[in-house]
DNA sequence: AAAAATACGGAACAATCGTTCCTGAATTAG
DNA sequence: CTAATTCAGGAACGATTGTTCCGTATTTTT
C-alpha cells in the first residue's frame, strides 16, 4: 500500500486559516500558501484540490472552532451578562495587542467574497443564524435567572449583539489602536442589559 | 496648444467609485476599469497615473461625498433623534433594496486593504474620526434640545453609533435580506437614546 | 496653415496568477 | 522483495495581471 502522510491536514488548515485571514483569498497567492503551509505545490492541490476548496475547507473550520468555544463559554458560565461582557473584552484585548490585528476571519470573508461566491454566502449566512441562535438563547436563559433585563426582546437583543460584535471586529481591522474607543462603545452596548 | 479632454473626470471616478466598491481593489482588474470607465487603457493611465492612485482618489470622493451629504442633514434637521432614525432606515432601504447590496465602501476597503497599505489606512481612520465627529456633535446638540436623553456621553453614543452603522454595513454586503433583522437591531440600537 | 499638445485604440510588455504534470525518492502493506 | 501509493521539488502551462509604449487622430493656439 502506500506511506502515510507525513503532515497533518488540520494542521495544514490552521496555517490556511492563518494566511487567509491575514491577507485574504485575492490578496492571497498559491506560493504564499506553498510557503505557509510548508507543503509543495503538489501536495497542497492533491490534498485540497484548488484555492478556492481550500479556502471554503478553511472558513468552516475556523467557523467551528469559533462556534464550539462560543457555546463552551455559555455552558460553563454561571452568569450570562458576564460572559457576554467576557466575549467582548477578549475581542478589545485581541484588537490592541498587535501591531496589526485581523480582524475576523468570517466577517473579512464576509466583505471580500459573500456578493461573489454563493458558497461563501452561505457559510457566511448560516453561521449568522447560528450564531445569532446561540446568543438568543444566551439572553433568554439570562433573561430567565434575572441576569439580564427583561426589556428587550431576546431575539433583537441578539442581533444588536451580533452587530456590534461585527463592528468592532470591523474597527480592529481598520487599525484602531485606542482602547478608550472600545471601551466607549461597550459602555454603551451593556448599558442596554 | 492641446485639445480639451473628452472625458470628465469626476464622471469618470464616479464610475471608478461604482465598480471598485462593487468588486474591491483586488477584485477588479485593469480590464474592468477600462471597460466600466469607457476610457482606453492609455487615458486612464495618463490620467490616473496607476490602479492604486486611481483607488485612493476614488476613495477619497466617495469618503467627501458621504461626509457632505451627512453634514447637510444634520444641518437641515430639526430633531436630531429623527435624523439619526433615518440615517439608520435609509440603510437599511438600501441594503434591501437590490438583489446585491454592496455595503459601504469604506468598510469594505477598511476590512480589504487598511491592514497592508498604509495610505488607505489613513483614510479610513480619518473618516472614522470626523464621522465620529459629527455624530458627537449632533448628539450634543439633540442632548441640548432635550430630544436626546442625557444618560449617555455624546462621544460615547457617536462611537456606539458609528460602530452600529459599520455593522449594519457588513450586514448588507452579507448579503442580508430579512428586514426583521435590520428592524431588531435598529429597535434596539434607538432605546438606548 | 503650422505647430504643439493631448486623446485615443490597441499592440505589447514582463511578471505573476492558479494549476498541471513529471520525476525520483520515500514509505508502507502484502 | 515487490507493488502500490504518496511524498517533495520544480519545470512548465496558458491565462491574466498591471503597466508602458507607439502610431494616429483630433483639437487648440500661435
Amino acid at each position: 500500500m502506500a506511506r502515510t502522510k507525513e503532515f497533518n491536514e488540520d494542521q495544514a488548515l490552521d496555517k490556511a486559516i492563518e494566511i487567509f485571514w491575514h491577507k485574504g483569498y485575492n490578496g492571497t497567492s498559491a506560493q504564499d500558501l506553498v510557503n505557509h503551509l510548508g507543503l509543495s505545490r503538489s501536495s497542497l492541490y492533491d490534498t485540497f484540490g484548488d484555492k478556492q476548496k481550500l479556502f471554503v475547507k478553511s472558513l468552516k473550520r475556523y467557523q467551528k472552532q469559533n462556534l464550539d468555544s462560543l457555546n463552551e463559554l455559555f455552558e460553563n458560565a454561571e452568569n450570562i451578562k458576564t460572559a457576554l461582557t467576557e466575549i467582548f473584552k477578549q475581542a478589545v484585548i485581541e484588537s490592541l495587542q498587535d501591531r496589526i490585528t485581523k480582524g475576523c476571519f468570517m466577517v473579512n470573508s464576509a466583505v471580500e467574497l459573500a456578493m461573489h461566491d454563493p458558497e461563501i454566502a452561505k457559510i457566511v449566512h448560516d453561521n449568522q443564524k447560528v450564531v445569532e441562535d446561540v446568543f438568543c438563547n444566551a439572553v433568554r436563559k439570562g433573561q430567565k435567572l434575572g441576569q439580564i433585563s427583561e426589556k428587550q426582546d431576546a431575539r433583537s437583543l441578539a442581533r444588536f449583539i451580533f452587530n456590534n460584535y461585527s463592528g468592532i471586529r470591523v474597527l480592529a481591522r481598520a487599525g484602531e489602536k485606542d482602547k478608550q474607543v472600545y471601551d466607549d462603545i461597550l459602555k454603551a452596548i451593556f448599558s442596554l442589559f
